[in-house]
DNA sequence: ATATCAAATTAGACATAATCTAAATACTTT
DNA sequence: AAAGTATTTAGATTATGTCTAATTTGATAT
């Protein structure tokens, strides 16, 4: 889509805008289904075979150290990513483990006694139940 | 603790009370900090070692089956565990990872319209900043 | 332009986490 | 006791992620 913008929020955040580190960040922008760092390597590669496992695997923690991309918190094995661009909550299925995005709404903060010394820098919601597509086969299988 | 409570919610949920299913529980039970499989596996072993990793793994599947356990949903590489006892939301420390247990409180949910046909059967929060340990040497290291 | 230097990339080895397989063992029910 | 099912086990296998050392790239200063 943007590529100046991309561009310009890699060089703001002091990374070059090298051709490997553009195409995962044009690829999150344009894929928001949480995808692993496997996948976002062999989409990469797809287009124009370019990128090495451990360089994918450098630039995901780069941009999540510079804060334009997210490790989203869900259990199972593989780390999945989300651009850090509008803030949205998440939705994990009980039955096919997909993760998709929920619209945001402010949570209310929790007591300031239940936090203690503890510094809060975000709240995020996670919502489980069935997706779409499993909600209808309910119980069965 | 109560070896008869853990046994009965063993054989509530169709699965014999065996030694070593009952020593993740009663592990469980006794650690909120949310371990790994493998710090649970190496707890049990140290105490009376008659437990292989297979076991482990299968166990956890079960007792997560059976809805007893919850895997936590956190970003990193190795699945943690809870029980599913008393309700808590978590606090994930950026800078050391650890997992928290935060008070329960009520959540509101979200508009029906950015649910969808999705139905919903919980909602978490998940609370991201410094702990009680990393937050005085903040920026530094 | 060219030299210089730090940043970035790479292949492949390594490490860690989780699952699978096939055989042995332990319960439960008859 | 016999039969049948659930459970456990060691070790192989897969999946995921990290590291290393050498090379390449790209920005900056000359």
């Amino acid at each position: 889509m943007d590529a100046e913008a991309i561009k310009r929020a890699l060089e703001g955040s002091g990374l070059r805008c090298t051709p490997q580190r553009y195409a995962v960040m044009a690829f999150l922008m344009e894929h928001a289904g949480h995808p692993t760092a496997a996948e976002i390597l062999e989409a990469v590669n797809r287009v124009d075979p370019r990128s090495s496992r451990a360089t994918t695997y450098n630039n995901l923690r780069d941009l999540v150290q510079a804060g334009l991309v997210r490790e989203v918190a869900v259990e199972g094995r593989a780390a999945r990513f989300d651009v850090r661009g509008m803030r949205h909550h998440h939705f994990i299925c009980d039955r096919c483990g997909k993760v998709e995005d929920v619209e945001w709404y402010d949570v209310p903060k929790p007591a300031p006694a239940s936090l203690g010394k503890r510094s809060l820098r975000e709240c995020e919601l996670i919502f489980r139940g069935l997706c779409t597509e499993c909600a209808p086969r309910n119980g069965s299988q």
